[in-house]
DNA sequence: ATGGCAATAAATGTGCACATTATTCGCCGA
DNA sequence: TCGGCGAATAATGTGCACATTTATTGCCAT
């Protein structure tokens, strides 16, 4: 029962966490602009289900702030202010020091190795040239460094700003998604390799800095965009 | 319209979220023990509101993770394991040292000055031998240090892990709730105001490590709640 | 033209009835 | 007596119809 969704007829027991993925992906990846308005009937149409499941999905995803919904006035993708950002940014910066100094405490070869295999990965990607994997792996370095603790709730934090972030990227910086500097990534893990913190830290600080200088200040205007076409039965 | 609720005919705007406070509040104080059985039905006589509402503040709980809610089985509140106790500590310990890093390049004088307010409070509270404040400013502390930031993201984080550690508490030391000791959060701001900041993550490291070694290791059982008698017209 | 205003359309909110799934209880046989 | 099995009960899940609110359109008077 992989995506034979074609009419969806009566009651899928995971058609919920389906349309919850679907509409995330597609707030992720840019194809849900800032500020559309997700209008519960034309979602309900074009996943082939009942209004009120596309209803307990947006309400899902609007405890998770992943998109505004107003009483009465319906939902959209957030279109997040300058400052909302910089607070993300630097929710960021300032839990990755946190991290930093967790990992300075209990540091092991297995850790090491595992973050020196992803800027391998890193390295290769942008020594082919490959943009997209280049993005992915270099956000995932970030990933790799929360994850690496271990902690639930930490990683799962991180995951929520990301989520964030990606909006704003899409917003602030339509063209060229930012890729950080693999050399940053490679120091960081160097000073750690060294048990140098405050160096790791630092280091991490002066990267988010060249991340968020990056950033344009004055937000793209977002086309309309077609529900119907995005999720039809056609696509996921 | 403060408490007049008396049957709640039929539509109150902010009915919702009435009842989403007043049931995180009983868990947040432990008049709602872990493991306690949320049932809509009973919930709704309880509150004199239709299933339906009580379905949707029950969801947004989920969704927040202050209650556990599985598919065609209902919810409860969460029993946690040692581990994600552990887990939730370890987190407030990591984001605090973060916090402390990035104070330590903030700091001025108005945020000094208002740890040092603080400060005044909770040795007041100790010497007037007033318990209930003492654990209320204990944990304030730890907020005022993450709203020094002004962060809207890490503030809501703290919080949520706060209200987590909550139930925690309510299951592993149920008689004397921890109260953190206020020479250890003097030490903290003193370390701050010598721009110690190493000083400053090692004494928090300690101060949580103190706390932890506080809770009990084995969960205490929790007699079961009547719900309308907890949330029945006579309370809130 | 234009600004306000009313009628219409569209979208969201809610209660209810019924379906589906879990749990409990009682029965029967070994 | 105990273990399994099935009916009865209770709780959760879902679609639908209708209410309420908001947005849009068209109209009229100035």
């Amino acid at each position: 029962m992989s995506e034979a969704r074609q009419r969806a007829a009566k009651a899928d027991p995971a058609a919920d966490e389906a349309i919850y993925q679907s509409i995330t992906r597609a707030i992720m990846d840019g194809r849900l602009r800032a500020g559309t308005k997700l209008v519960e009937q034309t979602l309900a149409e074009a996943f082939g289900v009942s209004r009120e499941r596309i209803r307990k999905v947006l309400h899902r995803l609007g405890a998770e702030r992943r998109i505004e919904i107003v009483p009465n006035r319906g939902s959209r993708v957030p279109s997040p202010t300058p400052e909302e950002i910089r607070a993300v940014y630097e929710a960021h910066r300032v839990l990755e020091a946190g991290v930093l100094v967790q990992l300075g405490q209990m540091l092991n070869d297995e850790i090491l190795a595992r973050l020196d295999a992803h800027l391998v990965e890193e390295r290769d990607a942008a020594a082919r040239g490959d943009r997209a994997a280049s993005v992915r792996l270099s956000g995932a370095f970030h990933t790799h460094l929360v994850d690496a603790l271990g902690n639930e709730e930490l990683s799962r934090f991180l995951r929520d700003l990301l989520s964030r972030s990606s909006v704003m990227v899409s917003v602030y910086e339509p063209a060229t998604q930012s890729v950080c500097a693999v050399d940053e990534h490679g120091a960081i893990v160097e000073a750690l390799r060294a048990r140098d913190v405050p160096r790791a830290i630092d280091l991490s600080r002066h990267h988010f800095r060249h991340v968020e200088q990056r950033l344009r200040l004055d937000p793209v205007p977002a086309p309309p965009a077609d529900l119907r076409a995005l999720f039809g039965p056609a696509q996921g």
